[in-house]
DNA sequence: GTCTATAACCGGATAGAC
DNA sequence: GTCTATCCGGTTATAGAC
């Protein structure tokens, strides 16, 4: 008997965690069928089959499910790339998959992720990709990235190399943040504006070596990680 | 006596008029006392000597009241920069005084920023900078960053002339975004931070005549355009 | 110590009378 | 244009069950 349990708990992990995970799992649905205002935290209880109060002992509070919501995001971008990217070696076609990547993976929530994204702007909430509680996930994604970048035949000056990363973070920001405002069919054009950009980068990249623009480049490349690694403060 | 009430009503607006402005005024006092959030619908109404109900006449929601604030804050700007810019016509210099008193004139405001800007990234918050009911807003800033541009002495390809202003309405976004993060006492770096980039941009601005950089450069410029004008629907 | 349930609080928003 | 009364939903307090 405690055998079985154990396994149980190893697969599923335990009791706490299952309903944890269905509570997110309704309240993503629910977010996706009816928009995040008007999903309610009685409807997301009730679907998921507790009670209103116990709801806030999985999740602190609303923005937490957003939070959440982050985190699976990436998850699932990880995971959709495993696979893809082996064979190209181009940093432009491995950039244009990751990033095309990433916005199917979001496909599903295009309807509501602009109200999810809602919080972003604001320094003091949890769900601001650049807060302390965001942390763990920006450096898995900034992380990532740099995964990305050294698994192409790239070859990058050395401060442009180890600060591309985060600045490739915040074009992936940009990147969201004109997709939410995409109302194109598919949001087709944000994939053209990932053809478009990931072409410009890479094309950009090559005139770092410009002896005339080393010193602006050194001052952005300085912003970057300012704004990147302390913005989060 | 008709006379002295249309004096009045010249000078101070109409009655309607003048309980809106009081609304307003109490709403942005107690925003910088106590946050956006604890500053509640009911405080404002009281503070500014109406019912709650009366208070939604004048404002459909608390984030209308986020809207007003930054229209006032844009005429705030032109009023800040009249006079200043007078005997600057390198770019450089102007894009930096403009952007400088950008900050100036928000700093009152920038413990509660963070919430106000909160709505930002919310596609559908009529606060949102590129909804159609910023849109009056939006325009305004834009000619006036025109008004900067042609003001100065600088030589630019057709197409980057009539783009740049959209351009620069991004970039006074982003650098608004990074103040709102910006912890350094008088939020010192965003200073820095306009005077490095403002530098960057004119230098990148002479950049703009390399004929290998023709194509990319128009396709950026096209979807910087696209961004702010469509982005709007 | 982990988890669940009930009841209440508070504030944004609305309805409808005057 | 102004008020009162009310709704609705996020959040919290708290008491107890496993």
């Amino acid at each position: 008997m405690l055998g079985m349990m154990s396994a149980v708990a190893a697969s599923l992990g335990s009791k706490g965690e299952r309903t944890r995970e269905r509570i997110l799992d309704v309240a993503l649905d629910l977010f996706r069928q009816h928009g995040y205002e008007a999903t309610t935290m009685r409807m997301i209880a009730t679907a998921a089959g507790v009670a209103l109060g116990n709801s806030y002992y999985y999740f602190p509070s609303k923005d937490h499910l957003v939070q959440a919501f982050y985190e699976r995001m990436h998850a699932e971008l990880v995971e959709a790339c495993r696979g893809i990217l082996d064979g190209h070696v181009a940093l432009r076609a491995r950039l244009r998959l990751v990033m095309r990547t990433r916005l199917d993976v979001l496909r599903p929530y295009h309807g509501v992720s602009g109200t999810l994204f809602r919080t972003a702007a604001d320094p003091r909430s949890p769900v601001n990709p650049f807060s302390d509680a965001s942390g763990p996930t920006r450096r898995a994604s900034i992380d990532f990235l740099r995964d990305v970048l050294a698994g192409s035949n790239a070859r990058l000056p050395r401060d442009v190399a180890s600060t591309l990363p985060h600045l490739l973070w915040l074009y992936e920001l940009g990147l969201v943040l004109f997709w939410v405002h995409d109302r194109s069919p598919q949001q087709r054009r944000s994939y053209e504006l990932v053809d478009d950009t990931t072409d410009a980068i890479v094309r950009l990249l090559a005139l770092a070596h410009l002896p005339g623009l080393r010193r602006i480049r050194q001052r952005m490349l300085h912003w970057v990680s300012t704004l990147v690694a302390e913005g989060a403060q």
